[in-house]
DNA sequence: TTTCGTTGAACTGTATACAGTTTGTGCTAT
DNA sequence: ATAGCACAAACTGTATACAGTTCAACGAAA
């Protein structure tokens, strides 16, 4: 992200810890957050702490009542799946303008190598490299949202995939074990090797339409791990967010 | 917009001036700010204005220079564009969803008014009562970004059209003399009551590709203010950002 | 004349103090 | 027992002070 403040600062500091523990869990959704309290947790003074929570209140982990407190958000569901539609029309958005537009040889490049490894980290789908694909598949859609050439579109990807859930590695981490997760990995690859064709042979709507698809697979992924109980649901960071 | 806080707080004055400031030509692109001068001419203290500040930095009007200091924003005219683009994707999402699903009756309702409403106001084209048409043209969009029933789309139609120039009444203010302008709001009336006939019909598809084009008349109004030297520029506020 | 270094002014990041407001608790009156 | 009130603790919004850093102007050396 480009916004970021020199990451040694208190703001900054503030700011992951103060994520972390609501990404955690361990913070509740609803739960008021007092200002002094957990500055004083985190070792910092109001100040920072302050301009902190009005980065988390723009992220929407936040809430910030009619009287100025602060409270974490919570999260219905339908909102997660909104919020994953939303990423999927803006990262097609991206691939449309991306194929139209035509994107340079150098970065043609730089995805195809991406492509591989993550054929490589998949494999024929019964052993997988987990943490390997998580890195190239975060590699491949931060090359999608910069393939347009636009920094609007950019900036736009990057907001939306901010959101609690929203991001295409969200449903990931600590899912290994699944094999219907596994499974999914292999249709997910096959997409993103489908919308990079559709790039490279400046096919727009089909890039667009691919995208959108893709995004399905994680809204899936979501109606799994919402259904299934068994899960150990607060391996997914951000899923505590999640009330009904 | 629903974040906002309270209106009687030094942070909103700050906002809200700094904002007028900057969408205003006074600061030109690439000024710096210095925070204890700018905290002086607003009659407020630095905390309050530094929280201001790091609003604007979200919305896109200021940047934040490696140093900590602050920066008026430029923007290319393709920025715009692609801004516009993205707005228009994002209202086409929220028409889809909004057909895809249903809109209860009294929504219907109070966008059938305000649609009767914007008729009265286009006229036959000759006479246009622009403030109303102004007005109304508003309503409909936001009518458009609540019509969808979903909390999160709706905050991404309104986060967008924070951007410069990307809000639908961007080139609407301060226009009334240019005959090729009266032309495109008839243009823009049809589009409205198409977009709306779409949703009432459950024609998701149409109601996304009609939202797009809506989009590009304001691309081709950006064009024409772009290229039209004769034109009063600074009547169009956040037109002093756009360089090249 | 140009480049580099030095020095002081100005700025940012942070802590803290204080005023006004909200909030929660316990007590009183019904 | 419940509703309402009053009070005290806690909290937010704001101003301000201070330390460390950046920046710009000026002067010296090449």
């Amino acid at each position: 992200m480009k916004n970021d403040l020199k990451s040694s600062s208190q703001v900054s500091k503030a700011l992951s810890e103060t994520r972390a523990l609501i990404l955690d869990g361990v913070f509740a959704p609803g739960e008021r957050m007092s200002e002094p309290l957990l500055a004083e947790r985190l070792n910092v003074s109001r100040t920072p702490l302050r301009e902190a929570l009005a980065v988390l209140v723009q992220e929407g982990l936040v809430d910030r009542l009619e009287s100025g407190r602060c409270q974490v958000s919570s999260y219905s569901t339908k909102d997660i799946i909104d919020a994953i539609e939303v990423r999927g029309t803006v990262e097609g958005l991206a691939a449309r303008v991306a194929a139209e537009r035509g994107v340079p040889e150098d970065m043609l490049v730089e995805c195809r190598e991406t492509l591989a490894g993550l054929d490589r980290a998949v494999g024929d789908g019964a052993v997988v490299n987990f943490k390997r694909y998580v890195e190239l598949n975060a590699m491949f859609h931060s090359w999608l949202s910069r393939a347009a050439g636009s920094g609007i579109i950019e900036r736009e990807v990057e907001r939306i995939c901010r959101m609690p859930l929203a991001s295409p590695s969200a449903f990931l981490d600590g899912q290994q074990n699944i094999a219907a997760f596994r499974g999914s990995l292999v249709t997910a690859q096959n997409q993103h090797r489908a919308i990079f064709g559709a790039i490279e042979n400046r096919e727009g709507a089909r890039a667009e339409a691919l995208c959108r698809e893709h995004a399905r697979l994680a809204i899936q992924n979501l109606s799994f791990v919402m259904t299934d109980t068994s899960l150990a649901r607060d391996s997914i960071p951000g899923l505590s967010l999640v009330k009904e």
